[in-house]
DNA sequence: TAACGCTGTGTAATAATATAACATATTTAA
DNA sequence: TTAAATATGTTATATTATTACACAGCGTTA
């Protein structure tokens, strides 16, 4: 379900420097970079994220408040998402793992609650940093 | 591993509130409340947090940048958090799943990284908000 | 004892992250 | 072709978190 042809002007502008960065940039940093295209103002950005986030185009990392671009551009699972961060160097990578996701999928607590949306964020230390 | 015992006057403070609260608290929200016990500024709130984050005593849910108390005493899995949370009326519980814990302390990716901690999100609607 | 490292405290200032409110424009759908 | 929904630009402000500095208490150890 691509859909990255209906992106607003700002929203493309975004997605764009996020997607040429392999790691998660912060709003500010955005803000910073594309002020030379014309976006000026924080909310901006922010409504811009919002959006692609909403989309799937890319994936907030809660524990880092940065984003970084879905590589997967067949992306089912927008909201059902899996990062590896690495505590020394940052580097964040997105995991697709199809048995991890099948359980998290099917997993039910003892509540009766119904999810539709869950984010996982693995921490340690990458081959580099160990 | 009960350490309570050792915690300082403002952790001690700050950890009385948040075990007091069944749900979520904010920093700001946390300072306000212990203005009457001498805590007057952010900063030692949040190096309380830290703290008790750092000992197991509190998690911080990420996606609300709010603290809730482990409510198991002997909680081994300070770095291995799972939550629920309601997007409706922001419910949030920790979930202690055996069969769940295993399968993420056992996930291993394909990058030959080495795992510390994790946190894990749900979100969805709780019974009541259906 | 004295020197040191470690942890915590208190305070002020500031940085970093995010949203509210308002006026207007554009696109989509009935 | 009106109405609803979505996006824009701007200003101001709210919320979350840290830096920097001076100092206090405690245990180790020289
Ligand atoms: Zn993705
Ligand atoms: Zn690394
Ligand atoms: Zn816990
Ligand atoms: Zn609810």
């Amino acid at each position: 379900m691509q859909k990255q042809e209906t992106l607003t002007k700002n929203q493309k502008i975004i997605l764009d420097l996020i997607e040429k960065s392999d790691q998660p940039l912060k709003a500010y940093s955005i803000l910073f970079d594309v002020k030379k295209k014309g976006i000026n103002a924080p909310l901006q950005v922010y409504r811009a994220l919002k959006k692609l986030v909403k989309i799937g185009k890319i994936h907030k990392i809660e524990s880092r408040n940065a984003f970084i671009a879905c590589k997967n551009s067949k992306c089912q699972i927008a909201k059902a998402t899996v990062f590896s961060i690495c505590e020394s160097c940052e580097d964040v990578t997105e995991i697709h793992d199809h048995k991890l996701s099948e359980h998290l999928r099917d997993f039910k607590d003892n509540k009766g609650m119904k999810y539709s949306k869950y984010n996982l964020e693995f921490f340690g230390l990458c081959k580099k940093c160990v």
